[in-house]
DNA sequence: CGCATACAGGACCGCGCCAGTCCAGTTACG
DNA sequence: CGTAACTGGACTGGCGCGGTCCTGTATGCG
């Protein structure tokens, strides 16, 4: 397991797809691209904000604008931005520290280096390598339920 | 977040504890050691059983073994065991594909990459690293396997 | 100047999942 | 033969997440 959220799934195609620079930016247009839920794209949305990932446009002709290249944005930033700090086991740093057998927990604070090399892995992949799939064939990975113009016709 | 099961934190802290080679081998035992509730426990070994990563013995003094040294169990090994294949996003192969906007998906497919790289930072660390037993400061990034520490030798 | 648009930042809520428990069955030791 | 311990399910309650909605505010435009 060791699930990602599904938000941050979504964050991630949301940003791949502001990337692109025609005239879609804001949350309505956004959601409309990518076939989301309008008000969960908003909330994604409004958490990148907070998060320093885009930057807001407010009032009419507002939007969003990414505040760095795909390829400035790692992967663990985004999940911090939506999930809040990465913390594998509730005994890492980041967590909340709800322990209650912490007394006689044999492996107190060895979570931590599990916790690095996770948030490491997230920290070496950048959007960029996400968006760079997207091509007319990438890697059939299983289900090819894959149609000649996914996201080009728009 | 990115949070791991608590069930996989207690079968580390179990295994670790089942490492010792004292008398202690039986879930009700174990479970008094670690301070975890007993049906809890009896549950975590069921799944290392089945994964194999354990053996048990029935009948009257029945027990549990390690099939393998602490060294040789990865983290990646119990996670599995316990919640199954590792898959980050639903969209990878050890997903079960639930992704309905899969037609419009622009990042399709390339969550695989990260799911790799994950998993590849969890098989790094092994038990034994986690065993080394509530050292004062570790601070290393990734290099943490590998460290010949003699607190896990018995 | 006022309206329409779009972001801000909450609250809210139902569903699904996980943790935890329990039980009937089986095996094996003494 | 009785007891201790594993086996493998089913069951359930809590809670966290995904998803929605609402009020307020900023801003461009007619």
């Amino acid at each position: 397991m060791l699930r990602l959220s599904k938000l941050s799934d979504y964050a991630v195609v949301v940003l791949v797809r502001l990337s692109r620079e025609d005239g879609c930016q804001t949350s309505p247009c956004l959601a409309a691209m990518t076939g989301l839920p309008e008000p969960t794209v908003a909330k994604v949305l409004k958490h990148l904000t907070s998060g320093g990932l885009v930057t807001s446009q407010r009032g009419a002709r507002g939007g969003y604008r990414l505040s760095r290249t795909l390829a400035e944005i790692a992967i663990a930033d985004v999940v911090a931005a939506i999930d809040g700090p990465i913390a594998i086991a509730a005994c890492t740093e980041g967590g909340n520290g709800r322990c209650e057998v912490e007394s006689q927990c044999s492996v107190r604070g060895r979570w931590d280096p599990v916790n690095t090399a996770v948030l490491d892995a997230l920290s070496r992949i950048t959007l960029a390598d996400m968006a760079a799939a997207t091509p007319p064939r990438p890697q059939p990975v299983r289900t090819a339920k894959l149609v000649p113009t996914p996201l080009s016709a728009e």
